[in-house]
DNA sequence: TTGAAAGCGGTACCAT
DNA sequence: ATGGTACCGCTTTCAA
């Protein structure tokens, strides 16, 4: 069933009929009625590939992450759930490429072969081939994260930096002398990671300010690498009164390994961090964290991108959020 | 840059630049090699959009799950991590689809204007209007589920009924006598999950072959959710002494709810159900359950499919899986 | 207000 | 072994 079978049934001619589908063009009520008439008897759609060829726009947006390994972590998940949803709100369509570098295959396909009218990037690096590669093709793209240099300008964020800085203060200000941090998987941070980098980096800035003692762990993520993570802590200080983490999956094993040393949260020990708050909210006591609005960020990163699409010349824009820190249950002052 | 473009400079027709990609024609090793040097001098791709329109095949492949409203489970989200990466072996892209019915715009892209070769289906209900449209169609598809009929034959699953009768069966053999069944939300249920619905069964008839004293209960998809289900759970017969849950997502939650109510797990209250391994791994003691084998399920369903695709008249397929408990810490003999 | 026809960028059949 | 060309289904310019 295409437009010419439509056209035909209808007695008039195919630009007639795509006009009528589009509005381009004005078209007398008779004669759009009869169209209507055929496409509604028939069901017809018009061909997505055709219109793409034809037009130069496939009203797809790509989403490009890193294959984790069946190893999502749940940021990353909403990320991906709420920019689908937010590319729908649009009639867009969204194409996933598990993409960590540009010479990926699927990368390849995405750009090469033209499959979308823009991508949005998630899990950025500071030196990222990918946005290097976007950028000199002039292909639109948006970033969730940034680059060391986002000069590249269409982005949406989190300051990590801040955050961190944030539950260091918070440790600080009740007490805590001795803090860990407890960072992604040293592999993702040695691969320039931005989240890894720019909180490890808050943290640390901000627990010189406040004159704590700090040692920094790489921690996989899951949460038996959490649970180990925590024995190592103790075993390097066992003086440590509390922790602070960017590694949402293992938030549970860091608590069972408090709990394996007969810790107590928050009384005798406190932990916080970065985490969405669908997760802070699933462990016991729950996690005073600044809360990753991962919903916000995926639906903000598909409407800048839009408009990107949009407007071609339309001014570079970001948004970096910073939300509060969410006081829930486990922190308290230090013993 | 098109094949004209790569023709012309390599001197040749534009059909012979197409056979030296594709192969289905002898092509000259001189000539191969002349046009192999433009393409890589100047990056040609071939457009995805064309190749399509010419061949009919779009090399993508959708994947329809329900608008969660930000409410992935992790096993929906692992799934669709590992249908992502399946298909990036066979060098299929996958389009995502936030559909819950067959009316939804986006479902109606995906079919209508044939942006992909075929769909695996999630979140299969017992009637499902979806499953039902696209078998009607003859649209080549796969569900991860599958019907209260499921004559259309391709789909892969896991045998919820079974796996929760092994549940019942193991409280029973503890010395359970009064244990509670927590299932995903009224909502779904009602809508005809068949998760939800054939779980409800095993648990049920199990529980009558055993013949224990049963209350079922649905739970909102969240920690707080799990929390009051608890509550109501222990309210309403404080005799209870074990759960068999399907939400994974609550999970958290019904711990945070007994540890509330004073009851320590496995010691005084077993706790048990169907749940991806690395979810039952997060909740300390760790959950004892049937594994949700998201990651095998999903690359099985891209198996399939791709078998569909390339045989469209091979005799359907499915692949039932019944995972068996993985004994962890949960659960314990009746007090 | 409508129709005819030239693309969009490939594929594959028919020739040579 | 290679070239010419019709065609995939839709959009849009040009003409009437």
């Amino acid at each position: 069933m295409n437009i010419g079978e439509i056209a035909r049934r209808a007695g008039v001619s195919r630009s007639t009929v795509s006009y009528a589908l589009s509005g381009k063009r004005p078209v007398s009520d008779e004669t759009r009625r009869k169209i209507q008439d055929v496409i509604d008897e028939l069901g017809y759609r018009p061909n997505a590939s055709a219109r793409a060829l034809a037009n130069g726009r496939t009203s797809t947006i790509g989403l490009v992450f890193p294959p984790a390994g069946n190893h999502y972590t749940g940021m990353q998940l909403d990320f991906i759930g709420s920019v689908v949803e937010a590319a729908a709100v649009h009639d867009y369509d969204v194409l996933l490429s598990p993409s960590g570098v540009d010479s990926d295959r699927s990368f390849q396909r995405l750009l090469g072969e033209r499959r979308v009218d823009g991508a949005i990037l998630m899990e950025i690096r500071l030196q990222d081939d990918r946005v290097d590669h976007m950028a000199e093709l002039g292909f639109p793209f948006v970033t969730i994260g940034r680059t060391a240099h986002p000069e590249h300008g269409w982005w949406v964020g989190l300051d990590h930096t801040a955050l961190a800085a944030a539950c260091v203060h918070h440790l600080a200000d009740l007490g805590h002398r001795k803090v860990a941090f407890v960072n992604r998987p040293e592999q993702l941070l040695r691969a320039g990671y931005e989240s890894a980098h720019r909180g490890l980096d808050g943290f640390t800035k901000a627990a010189a300010e406040r004159g704590l003692t700090v040692r920094t762990y790489c921690c996989g993520d899951d949460a038996s690498s959490g649970q180990a993570c925590v024995a190592q802590i103790l075993h390097d200080d066992p003086a440590t009164t509390a922790l602070v983490t960017l590694n949402e999956a293992a938030l549970g094993g860091l608590y069972r390994g408090l709990a394996l040393a007969g810790r107590h949260v928050p009384r005798d020990f406190s932990v916080t961090g970065v985490v969405a708050a669908r997760w802070a909210e699933t462990v016991t006591p729950q996690l005073t964290a600044a809360d990753v609005p991962a919903e916000a960020l995926g639906r903000r990163a598909v409407d800048l991108l839009i408009e990107r699409l949009d407007h071609p010349d339309a001014a570079a824009r970001h948004h970096l959020l910073a939300p509060p820190i969410s006081l829930r249950a486990s922190t308290g002052p230090a013993a």
